[in-house]
Order: C-alpha cells, then structure tokens, then sequence
DNA sequence: CTCGTCTGATTACACATGTAATCGAACGGG
DNA sequence: CCCGTTCGATTACATGTGTAATCAGACGAG
C-alpha cells in the first residue's frame, strides 16, 4: 500500500468520518489548524487519487471523493512499520516503552488487560 | 526534537548500538540490504550533526560520531506521534488493533500481563 | 448569448530525503 | 619531497511533500 504523508493524511481523516464528500466540503472539514486553503486540499485530493487510496465518482461537474482504503488497514500497516523499525517487530517491548513513559494510566492498563482476558477467551 | 528521517535512523542504530565510531566504520555497520555506498553513509552523517542528533569529537583527521540523544527518547517521542495521529493519544486501541490484526502471540499476551502486573504493584 | 464563478488539472516553488560524485586538504609510504 | 589515499565538506540531482496560484472548461444568472 503507498504511503501516505503527515499532510495528506488528515483529508483522509476527514473522509474516515465521513464520505462521499465534494473538495469544498472536505476543505471545510479539515481541522482549522492546518490554514488550508481550498487550492491546497485539492492538491492533496489529486496526490492521494494518484496513490490509489482515494476513489471519486463524478457528481454533475464536480467529483465525490471517497476512501479507497480502509482505516484500520491503513492504521495496522503504519503501526507495523512503526514496530517493526523500532523494536524489531515485537509489541512488548512498546507498551513497555510506553509504561515506562508515564503513558498508561491505571484505566489504560485495566482497559488493556481486560481486552487481553477477552482475546484468550 | 529533530525528525529523522527512515534512512537516517538506520546510522543512529548503528551508533546506538556502538559508539564512538568513525565514518568509515558505520558504513561497514549499516546492514547490507541498503547497499550504501560510503558516501552516502557520510551525508547522513552530516544530516544528523545538522539536525544535532549526533555529536563529533575529532579524532586526528577523522571525526568519532556519537549519538547526542538517547535511542528510548527518540523512540518513545516517535511512538507517541504515531499515537497521537493514529488512535488520538490512546494507547488502548493500538494494542486492540495489533491484538485484532493477529500480532500478539500468546506469549505475547502473557508478556504484557506479567508487564501489567508488575506496573500496579 | 455572455460573463463571472466554480471545478478539476496543471504548474510552481521551497525544503526534505535518498543516493551519490567530486573537491580540497592532510597524511603516510616511498 | 611527492603522490596516491582518505577525510570531511560541498555540490548534484531526482522524488516526495507542503503550500499554493493559475488555467481551461462548464454552468448558471442575466
């Protein structure tokens, strides 16, 4: 699957949350933040079509854009990456890291051992 | 902190994993898949002392690299961007999406339980 | 029919990155 | 003392990315 950049992938995002939608409504969705201007959302709509992961039907003179990809397999493949290159494709060594670093809270840690408990059943 | 870019990182494992250590020995360090040439092993050398990831102390002629910044801070900062993109700053759902993406193995799960465990107490 | 408007398409441009080659200085062998 | 070798530094160049402006064609208001 491309790549997709830091940039390019918040119009993703926005067409996670919701599609079909004109690149005018996708501009509009996209977090105030960033200080897009339309021009510059529809160069990203035109890279991520190139990349296969958007796909757009042709509503009257405008196009409607949608995911050609879905969120979760997009999210599992960058994680992975992220994995393997940063600890050797083990998972442990991550939530360790991540303890280590104050990151879990007793609920995260309550949360994760249940789904734990869940997955063995 | 500096990004590093993918290529990048490949020199600053070498340089976790050893340190300090000259252009030419890091070359011979990077893995073989990258088919490096030494020249390109010396820009990434440059790239990183610019980004002030690595430091240098001149040894004679040459110079002896070492990493300026510790590899658990990089990594933890680079997980928690990843996060933060990917799952909203919750850890949960990463761990829920690797569970569902069949990347815990049992003994994974046990792991991570006994990491749990040993975090409360 | 005509003209401004809206759309996607094309073009622009700077900076990052991957991947080097080359250059000038210094060292070391003869 | 000279020359090839070895360093880091500088330069090169294609592609990706952030961030747009502009252009050509279609549409809709008069």
């Amino acid at each position: 699957m491309e790549r997709i950049a830091e940039g390019e992938y918040a119009v993703m995002e926005v067409l996670w949350e919701e599609a079909p939608l004109t690149a005018a409504e996708v501009a509009d969705r996209v977090p105030e933040e960033r200080g897009w201007t339309l021009a510059t959302v529809k160069t990203m709509l035109s890279r991520l079509l190139a990349k296969g992961v958007l796909s757009h039907e042709e509503e009257g003179r405008r196009y409607l854009y949608r995911p050609a990809i879905r969120r979760e397999d997009y999210v599992a493949e960058e994680s992975g990456r992220l994995i393997d290159r940063m600890f050797g494709g083990r998972v442990t060594p991550l939530v360790a890291q991540l303890a280590a670093r104050d990151k879990l809270t007793d609920a995260d840690i309550a949360e994760i051992e249940q789904l734990l408990k869940d997955l063995k059943s």
